[in-house]
DNA sequence: TTGTGTACCGACCGAACATTCGGTTAGCGT
DNA sequence: ACGCTAACCGAATGTTCGGTCGGTACACAA
């Protein structure tokens, strides 16, 4: 047996040693499987390979962890929101963006956005996460409202009714969509947005505007 | 100061007694704002102004209230597919009709159905119920693919993947819809089965086939 | 009066929990 | 050779957890 003079296992070189990053990656897939609060210190240093005491050194506590993760996810969600939105086009295509792009980035960001979907507000960092999901509401709903003006956007419904629907079924994707498992994002993105849009009983190729109204049909990635 | 002889305060009739339905309504409650696994025996028993002990009296145990709970919730989904299907009538009809009962009985059992939505399959009540789930899921695509041979409903979208948008769609309401805020159940499901069906862009008035397509646009209640 | 069943309670228990502490190890600059 | 630091560890600490136990209080029936 390879052996050390103090008999303990040779560990040099075996991984990478862990940083706030690559050990958070882990962490957020086993707080998805076995949900944040059923998941120990130790059922973690399981899964990293290291010893629960070791954790400690990268991070100040199982909480941080929480809020590094759905820190993560609301930054790449607000990016969205900002993303240039060329100045001259319709509220309408601007919301079909934001749709569009959203189930992108929670595609990409999967396990963050889906830790922070089920943040249910007891501790301090879960209810700044909250806060921040009720202000992306706001501006999506706001959205919304400039789009049923401009006409093109069914106004027999709330602005806010609107946007709650859109956004449930774009969330929702946490609960099934996984990106290996061969249903590319752009299939996705584009069955989501043509249903909400131009619902299930539209005929696939139908639109309700100008050519213009829908810049951004993904290409196959 | 109304005393009786042990000098302990007089319960007799402050309150009704607890039986098992009583308390699980109260339980419920309770895993839904602080979630199940944060929930202790502790705060439940606070919360009913029982000892802990006390529910032991009531129940077996923490995971039997939480199988109780998503029982009931099942058995109220799973009616839904079960009412009678007026054997005339198109797969389309019957799925509009499924999808906007499933609002009512979300909506009706709402602590019981969050609570099921939220399961993650640790222990035996929850990976059955998870089972159960995937075998009402496996029921609506059936429904969608009915619907799409019928010519009413697009098929240039997978079956499966149309039912998990639209069961996204119903099962997201949880986490914002409180029947006791002012939105009543019928223009929530009117507005859901619109934007669904019709689309965002869809005129309100327009239909996609016979007006019999259409059969049970809900009364104010 | 005595017995029975339902509803309830305080004191307690072992296990699991997040976190802390006092270290060791290995690589690197000097 | 020496000291420094990042990365890591085993053994504890105090706390909280779900659950148990041996009772009491009281309505009601015989």
């Amino acid at each position: 047996m390879n052996t050390r003079p103090t008999g303990r296992p040779v560990r040099h070189r075996e991984r990478p040693p862990y940083d706030r990053d690559s050990l958070l990656e882990v962490a957020v897939v086993v707080f998805n499987e076995r949900g944040y609060d059923r998941t120990s210190m130790e059922d973690l240093a399981r899964r990293l390979g290291l010893s629960k005491s070791s954790i400690y050194h990268h991070v100040a506590g199982k909480e941080e962890l929480l809020g590094l993760a759905v820190g993560r996810a609301m930054d790449a969600l607000f990016a969205v929101l900002d993303e240039d939105p060329a100045a001259d086009t319709t509220a309408t295509a601007r919301l079909r963006h934001v749709v569009r792009r959203s189930v992108e980035v929670l595609a990409a960001e999967l396990p963050y956005v889906t830790l922070l979907l089920r943040v249910r507000g007891n501790s301090g960092v879960e209810r700044r996460a909250q806060e921040q999901r009720r202000e992306f509401d706001r501006r999506v709903a706001e959205l919304v409202e400039r789009a049923a003006t401009e006409g093109s956007v069914r106004d027999d419904i709330e602005p806010h009714l609107v946007s709650r629907l859109l956004f449930g079924t774009v969330n929702s994707l946490v609960e099934w969509y996984r990106p290996e498992g061969g249903l590319s994002v752009a299939v996705l993105s584009d069955a989501l947005t043509a249903v909400l849009f131009d619902g299930l009983t539209g005929r696939p190729a139908r639109r309700s505007g100008p050519a213009a109204d829908i810049p951004d049909r993904a290409a196959p990635n």
